[in-house]
DNA sequence: CTTGACCTTCCCATGATGGGAACGCCTATC
DNA sequence: GATAGGCGTTCCCATCATGGGAAGGTCAAG
């Protein structure tokens, strides 16, 4: 199988897959006579694991440390649960984050007449004072 | 004001500054004689300004968008609130596409019995196949 | 044999940020 | 005035995963 068809059947691209060879999460794949890479069932289903992992957001990094799980056989499963509890907070933290700036954002846009008049409480909170962002009490000088 | 005194009053790094200034995201700063980099209560507000709707996720080219209409006095509010708004709808987008990885993690790792056996059925879904991912109803073949 | 689709490698770009090297400047202390 | 160390400057490199594109080789169908 060439790259494109393994690429096709994979859902990873042909230069995601040489980029995984290059950088060593996938081993190097054999090549025919004229240098054309060429994959068997079984390297189009690691790249299918690679594929929906990366879909789960792991980083490649950690993709590294399952696809060693997977492979071995006396595996203990709490290793790989901790993989993906680890995604998962870190999932969380970063959800956590973008919806306080959507809090924020909202918050300031709602008090916006978004009409043709030049006030606005969006620009003011950029611009404005040292960091009395939202709705947090300040204490007053 | 050199660069690190406007860096600490910005909240900017230095380094950032520079970067900001060769993309031109701010105009270049005035220099002393000896190259040094000066920097007025104005620019640091501007510079304040950048870090803050950075805090809010902004990509630095909107908030080029976001500075022209900071300046602008002639603004019309709906323009800053639709680029908000904007920003609002595309972290609301990238928050659901996570919470879609976690909560199908979650379901995954729920079914993980995490011990020392190596049966894993995270693994099983990443390696397994076609596609049916998490709970949806599939058709029996 | 030609043509077009595919493969190869190599380089560049993304976006925002940090690290570090090599070198110049400024100020406080002796 | 000399010196130290704390800044400043520029330039290059790395991140992380991905795509674009160029230049050139290969393969299969007509």
């Amino acid at each position: 199988m060439n790259i494109g068809e393994a690429a096709k059947a994979s859902g990873v691209s042909a230069k995601m897959i040489r980029y995984y060879e290059a950088t060593g999460l996938i081993p190097a794949a054999g090549r025919t006579g004229s240098g054309y890479r060429v994959y068997s069932a079984t390297e189009v289903q690691m790249l299918r694991f690679i594929r929906r992992a990366r879909d789960l957001g792991f980083p490649v990094e950690k993709i590294v440390a399952l696809l060693a799980l997977w492979r071995d056989r006396s595996r203990h499963s709490a290793d790989v649960k901790r993989l993906a509890q680890e995604q998962i907070d870190g999932l969380e933290k970063k959800i956590k984050e973008m919806q306080a700036m959507m809090d924020t954002l909202q918050h300031l846009a709602d008090a916006c007449c978004g009409n043709d008049r030049p006030e606005c409480p969006i620009l003011v909170d950029l611009g404005g004072g040292p960091s009395n962002r939202s709705h947090e009490p300040r204490n007053a000088t």
